[in-house]
DNA sequence: CTTGAGCGG
């Protein structure tokens, strides 16, 4: 066993090491000074001194920031010197954190394309081009949706641009399928004939519920004080309160929407015109939305 | 006075 011990014990050694802690002040014209102590090769201590201007603060830092800095200390601060002292207090940069799914790093680096991307977009305001008929349009829209049979039948390489040259491999998968699901009820008749709607009620949709608009509400009648007012002439499938997107304020219409269309006008008969806190509710058939064609 | 919001960039 090497039992040669250095003369020097180890608390010397440390003692020696122990280096006095930075400083770093700003004066009165704006130099920074800092001041480092270090250990050279030799293993002695330098004392590092540098003093920097900040000609830059000058023209970014904001004047009503400037004239902050000269404010008298408070506090545990009291009587300091005007100014962040840097040993106290961190003068940092604009931090911005991002929660991402999936603990994926990947996207941090894109992230200010993205912003771009969606500045563009705003600039760009709703401008839109159909991938079928290069409309302005959403391509569910596209008028010649059903002439054309959809996006699944026309592959990839069969669409209406000159997107070729990749074609082989990115639709690959998706010959078989289309790339979109499709649920067991809608697809082709492979061999199954089992009846269409045997776990589906009615069509489905929702858009074709029958909906009653209810006008003349207070500000702040809520989705279940609907469902409570109505939900004794049968099954309510949906409801609506119209909101102010801001404040969330009611706006004094919502929509009800049921399963029956004959519960749907026996409410009406008898809500329509019906006192309801204060108000005289007004309530009949709602138009369907406008249909952008 | 009073008819919704999202879906794709």
């Amino acid at each position: 066993m090497a039992s040669s011990v250095p003369k020097t014990s180890w608390a010397d050694d440390v003692d020696d090491l122990e280096l006095p802690k930075n400083e770093e002040f700003v004066d009165e014209n704006g130099i920074r000074t800092t001041i480092e102590y270090a250990l050279n090769e030799d293993g002695k201590k330098v004392k590092i001194t540098r003093r920097i201007k900040r000609t830059l603060q000058k023209s970014v830092v904001d004047h009503a920031v400037a004239e902050r800095q000269k404010w008298a200390k408070f506090g545990q601060e009291k009587g300091s010197k005007p100014g962040p002292d840097r040993a106290t207090t961190t003068v940092g940069e604009n931090v911005s954190l991002k929660l991402t799914a999936g603990n994926k790093q990947s996207e941090a680096e894109q992230a200010p394309e993205e912003t771009m991307k969606s500045r563009v977009k705003a600039a760009g305001a709703g401008k839109v081009a159909c991938r079928l008929c290069k409309g302005d349009h959403f391509t569910a829209k596209c008028p010649y949706k059903d002439t054309l049979g959809g996006l699944e039948n026309t592959d990839t390489g069969a669409g209406p641009d000159d997107d070729v040259g990749v074609g082989a491999d990115t639709s690959a998968p998706a010959a078989t399928s289309g790339g979109k699901y499709v649920p067991p009820s809608m697809r082709g008749a492979g061999g199954g004939t089992r009846g269409a709607g045997e776990s589906m009620r009615g069509a489905g949709n929702r858009d074709d519920l029958p909906t009653l608009r209810v006008t003349n509400i207070s500000e702040d009648t809520q989705e279940n004080d609907l469902r409570e007012l109505f939900g004794g002439f049968g099954r309510v499938a949906r409801v609506y309160v119209g909101r102010d997107r801001e404040t969330g304020a009611g706006k004094g219409f919502a929509f009800v929407s049921f399963e029956e269309k004959a519960n749907a006008q026996k409410a009406i008969d008898k809500v329509h015109g019906r006192g309801y806190d204060n108000l005289i509710l007004s309530v009949q058939w709602s138009q369907p939305r406008p249909d952008g064609k």
